[in-house]
RNA sequence: GCCGGGAUGGCGGAACUGGCAGACGCAGCGGACUCAAAAUCCGCCGACCUUCGGGUCAUGGGGGUUCAAGUCCCCCUCCCGGCACCA
């Protein structure tokens, strides 16, 4: 069963044992208040029908690893405090919560305990949502998403079978990635640096395997271009994402593979090898050589055995009949087509189909090749592609460029990536760098084609920049690149060897996992019809309990005979069920969607749900997720909205990355030994500080580094508003106060007050620096306190003071709520804390009486006046020169100017 | 290499649009209360000089713009994060 946290085991603080009416003693105002909550939550839900402005406010929901830690109380406290002001300010609020339940950790679990991974998880679950509760998140429950459940994993099947549907999910063979630790399939997305995302220790390798998989790249232009929408997403992650679906404008130019060279030099071996001479000592004429080149390759050999009276071996005639064939074409990409009259080779990929052609019959080459294949995966591997010294092999073939006719030699190169472009590049040394090192290296000939305008700009080889003009590059001569790159892409699309085209990095999302706990696939192998989708009706595919786990094997699902073994819904034969469970990343993709109506059992959500409370107006969550999830959901939302399922374009308005929290200089981790657990802090300083400290230490979207002591600070502080608000004794009432009557202590109180709800709003409004907001808090309570003879001597109406004691505790409402709600009711009020409205500046109330300016000379800050607030230009001037400091500063110097700001300061230049 | 973010006291961090650098908090020092401690409250707290009025220097380094620069411009160093032989 669930451990829940038990709050007597909390409250138990010996060292502090003062009487409690004039102490801050949280473990007794928060265990009350905890068990009011738990009885009714209901001030949490979103309101139905309602006719306020809705707001989203929104979390990134957790795994349910067993217990929260600090990263979570942050991130949480964060979006608890959003809530809470958007509900004093009248908005109609949605803030769910829900499990990232399916992964691999509860496999793992499962194998290291003896637990079932959903015993596991659902104990976890459990838990933390237990410690969810003691901190005081105002969660709506009653729309809590569990993914590894089936009413709501069933909804991943639906939408898999709709993606198939539409040809959005197809099954391929390919290389993927393969995490050995986690036993299985890992999305590009998941490899980070040629490691497992989970596993950073572990390399990823390389497996060919039937996989399923999402067409991403169908949105990459639109995932691309909406970026620039997304104007509440900060910089860095519109960036990331911009760099990961990496699109680049560029030219496709198909090069004809000729091989006349590699038949020539074959009859030479031939020849050699018959007459008994070194195969350089054969002189084909090249009178020969031409007319070779116009015959097949049995005609060839005919000539040849007349013209040196020999007789051609049938193995011979094979190799020439091979060679002999037409090869095709070699496509390459390139974003510098007005480059290409200096091109004076085509590398390909050491993995290049058209390689193993060439090394069928070369063994040579075949080996050299298979050192270069080596060679890339082993740098892959360290992660660093780029550290690999260039190394390339010569294939003897040629292929011809088709702008000028040039025949240029194929080498295969351990720098060019297969899974990039089409996997070859036609080599321009004079202008890439890399073809430049590559070319120097091997002696390739370099070859200038584009010149400076600017005589003044140094034109050392290679020479990149986009502004020259082009030369030595026949009917384009003297085009700049830019013209050059239309003309020449129009010609290639015109004369139909190549066309103007784009290419993303991106690529298609890899779903399926090898692995147990996950949603299964719904679909089914038949010998007769092949794959067959599982019909709707059939929906769920409920994940089988009792499953042996063990990370070799394959998937655990293919073991368990009762699931595997099922009937072709076509032609009602024996099928056999897809044995793979989804990427967890399928879940996160539209958890979202679901809470705006999460218990529908005829569809994933109702589409005027989703429109109502669509986009989600804030998501709070770690940058680490920045590609990953953040890309995947914005796919499914396009998906879904060419559906007509929603009307939304993007599902997130403003996103916020905080920091991570740190501690002794590391991240927290329980690796390092070095993790704060929420239960202690509650246990030692309460919910309450805990969350106020988290706010407090930095601003939120920097890192934080964790300090115990500073946590002391905190408390100390709920403890002076605690006294403030319960303790202060009441001021004779004198009554009858006017405004113009307000002593100046009323006064002060009241702009301190003013002042405040400005800078607590602002940083709500604008850039949630909380710690700021704290530290105004701070601030308040220190001038409060230091009123307190002023109250005590009724210099402050007892309006007034009370008016500034609920002032306090609606300002502190939403980061402590525990104190805020304890000290609302301390204070008489019925309404609940919750919606009670967020106080309102006045602007009037606020300012200054007067204000003290100070007064530079030469920029250095020599002496102040005090003047009345909103004194002019004039009134600034008098009383400054009326200042006996300042007239005995610039005594007998010569005033060259003197600048006044109002308000501001006051600068005199002398000399 | 490219992109994004940083660098301010012993520490975490303030300083919104160029206008008193160091708010607020921690740690430290001194004091009050107390038999004592805890808790609480008050004062000090960048460096150097000082005749105790104040003065000089200070926001990673160097230059510049300006009456005035942590903030704007140019150059450089270092740190964090992301991407990376992407053709």
């Amino acid at each position: 069963m669930p451990k829940e946290i038990s709050i007597t085991d909390i409250g138990a603080d010996q060292s502090r044992s003062l009487p409690q009416h004039d102490r801050y003693y949280p473990q007794r105002i928060e265990k009350k208040w905890f068990e009011r909550w738990s009885q009714d939550d209901s001030l949490y839900r979103a309101e139905a029908n309602s006719t306020k402005t809705k707001y989203y406010v929104l979390e990134m929901l957790p795994y349910p690893s067993g217990a929260l830690h600090m990263g979570h109380v942050r991130n949480y406290a964060i979006g608890d405090a959003l809530a809470r002001y958007m509900w004093m300010n009248d908005y109609n609020v949605l803030h769910p919560m829900g499990w990232d339940s399916f992964g691999l950790p509860a496999e793992n679990a499962a194998i290291s305990n003896n637990t079932p991974p959903r015993e596991w998880t659902l104990r976890n679950i459990a838990n933390m949502k237990a410690q969810m509760k003691r901190l005081g998140f105002a969660y709506d429950w009653s729309r809590e998403v569990t993914t590894c459940l089936p009413d709501y994993y069933r909804w991943n099947q639906w939408f898999f079978l709709k993606l198939f549907e539409k040809d959005m999910a197809y099954r391929k063979k390919s290389k993927v990635n393969w995490c050995p630790k986690c036993a299985t399939v890992l999305a590009n997305e998941q490899v980070v640096g040629g490691r497992c995302w989970r596993h950073e220790d572990t390399l990823v390798e390389q497996r060919e395997l039937e996989q399923w998989f999402l067409r991403t790249t169908k949105y990459s232009d639109e995932l691309l271009g909406d970026l620039d929408k997304l104007e509440g997403w900060p910089e860095k992650v519109r960036t990331m994402q911009r760099n990961w679906i990496g699109r680049s404008e560029g030219t496709l130019v198909d090069f004809k593979v000729d091989e006349s060279q590699a038949v020539l030099e074959e009859f030479q071996r031939v020849i050699s090898k018959h007459l008994g001479v070194r195969k350089t000592e054969v002189a084909l004429e090249s009178h020969l050589a031409d007319a070779l080149s116009g015959l097949d390759h049995v005609e060839r050999v005919m000539a040849i055995e007349e013209a040196f009276g020999i007789k051609v071996s049938e193995a011979d005639a094979v190799t020439i009949r091979e060679l002999s064939k037409n090869r095709g074409t070699i496509s390459v990409f390139t974003t510098r087509v007005d480059t290409i009259f200096g091109a004076t080779s085509v590398q390909l990929a050491p993995e290049h189909p058209l390689v193993a052609e060439f090394a069928v019959n070369d063994a040579a080459l075949s080996t050299k090749v298979d050192v270069l294949i080596a060679e890339q995966r082993k740098a892959k591997e360290i992660g660093d592609i780029g550290a690999i010294e260039k190394h390339g092999v010569n294939t003897g073939r040629f292929a011809v460029n088709p702008y000028n006719g040039e025949k240029v030699p194929i080498w295969v190169a351990n720098y060019i990536l297969m899974d990039y472009g089409t996997g070859a590049i036609m080599s321009v040394p004079a202008h890439d760098e890399r073809d430049y090192e590559f070319a120097k290296k091997f002696g390739l000939e370099i070859r200038q084609v584009i010149v400076s305008n600017d005589d003044s700009v140094s034109q050392e080889l290679p020479f990149t920049p986009l502004n020259g003009k082009l030369v030595n590059s026949g009917e384009f001569g003297g085009l700049s690149s830019e013209e050059a790159i239309k003309k020449m892409s129009a010609l290639a699309e015109k004369n139909g060897f190549g066309k103007a085209t784009v290419t993303y990095r991106l690529k298609d999302w890899g779903i399926s996992r090898q692995r147990y706990w996950g949603t299964p696939i719904p679909m089914l192998f038949c010998d007769k019809d092949g794959i067959v989708s599982v019909p709707e009706s059939e929906l769920p595919i409920i994940l089988p309990d009792n499953v042996d786990i063990t990370l070799t094997g394959g998937s655990p699902l293919g073991r368990v005979p009762e699931f595997v073994n099922a009937t072709c819904p076509k032609c009602g034969g024996p099928a056999r069920r897809e044995t793979d469970t989804m990427d967890t990343f399928v879940d996160s993709s539209w958890y979202f969607y679901r809470y705006t109506d999460a218990h529908n059992d005829k569809a994933p959500f109702d589409s005027k749900a989703v429109a109502y409370w669509f986009p989600i107006d804030q998501y709070i969550g770690g940058v680490e997720h920045a590609i990953l999830h953040l890309i995947y959901s914005r796919f499914w939302t396009k998906f879904m909205r060419d559906m007509g399922l929603i009307k939304n374009d993007e599902p997130i308005d403003r996103l916020f990355t905080q920091g991570m929290v740190i501690k002794d200089g590391a991240k927290m981790s329980k690796s390092l030994g070095n993790v704060v657990s929420p239960d202690e802090m509650i246990a030692q300083y309460g919910a309450d500080s805990a969350r106020l400290y988290s706010l407090f230490a930095a601003p939120p979207d920097r890192d934080l580094d964790w300090q115990e002591s500073g946590v002391e600070g905190v408390f100390r502080f709920l403890g002076r508003v605690y006294r403030f608000v319960t303790a202060t004794q009441q001021p004779p009432a004198k009554g009858g106060y006017t405004e113009a009557e307000r002593s100046p202590s009323a006064r002060n109180l009241q702009r301190a007050l003013h002042q405040t709800i400005k800078r607590v709003s602002r940083d709500f409004d604008g850039r949630w620096h909380f710690n700021t907001s704290i530290a105004a808090l701070m601030e308040l309570t220190n001038s409060l306190t230091a009123m307190s003879a002023d109250i005590s001597s009724g210099n402050i109406s007892p309006e007034d003071l009370a008016y500034a004691r609920k002032t306090l505790v609606l300002l502190l409402a939403p980061f402590a709520p525990y104190l805020a709600h304890e000290l609302w009711e301390t204070l008489g009020e019925k309404e609940s804390l919750l919606r009670a409205p967020w106080p309102k500046y006045d602007p009037a109330l606020a300012a200054e009486d007067e204000i003290e300016i100070p007064v530079q000379i030469n920029g250095k800050t020599r002496g102040r006046v005090t003047v009345a607030a909103g004194s002019s230009e004039e009134v600034i001037r008098e009383a400054v020169f009326a200042d006996e400091k300042i007239k005995s500063l610039i005594k007998g110097k010569q005033i060259v100017k003197v600048i006044i700001v109002p308000g501001k300061l006051v600068n005199i230049v002398v000399r």
